[in-house]
DNA sequence: GCCAACGTTGGC
DNA sequence: GCCAACGTTGGC
């Protein structure tokens, strides 16, 4: 089992949005690093759902339901996607600034590189947001 | 709204 | 294959 983390603008698509679905597409990532990362997920792993620009807070968690695969917005056909499906909100979202605020969170991707859209979270940080979020 | 970081494009 | 120019993302 492996964690992520997967960004969203809002306005674009929510998590309200998400849990309206459930079940999504997620298309539309056209950025070799990220692509690669949905490339080496699995069914049944975890990510984090978090908002970029407006809130920048993790506020859920979604599950792999579909591993990667051709994303028919791409009309150069090079990257793909992965279907998620909602598994449940964070009680309390955690923002970037708690992150950022945390020592034992200064590794994460996210931190290091902001532009990352997917990034790959470690289980000790996967445990200690959701000790957070709880 | 600004700007840093970074990815992509295109000329050479 | 290099690198300047340009575009985009995302935090502040």
């Amino acid at each position: 089992m492996n964690y992520w983390l997967i960004k969203s603008e809002p306005y674009k698509w929510s998590w309200d949005d998400q849990v309206k679905d459930s079940v999504t597409e997620w298309d539309g990532v056209r950025n070799y690093q990220a692509a690669n990362n949905m490339k080496a997920m699995a069914l049944g792993d975890q990510c984090f759902f978090y908002h970029s620009n407006e809130g920048k807070e993790i506020v859920g968690i979604v599950e792999v339901v579909k591993k990667y695969y051709p994303d028919p917005s791409d009309e150069k056909g090079r990257f793909g996607m992965v279907d998620v499906k909602v598994v449940k909100p964070l009680k309390a979202p955690v923002t970037l600034k708690q992150i950022k605020d945390t020592p034992e969170l200064q590794d994460m991707a996210i931190i290091r590189q902001s532009r990352l859209s997917v990034a790959p979270v470690t289980i000790d940080e996967w445990e200690f947001i959701l000790n957070l979020g709880t």
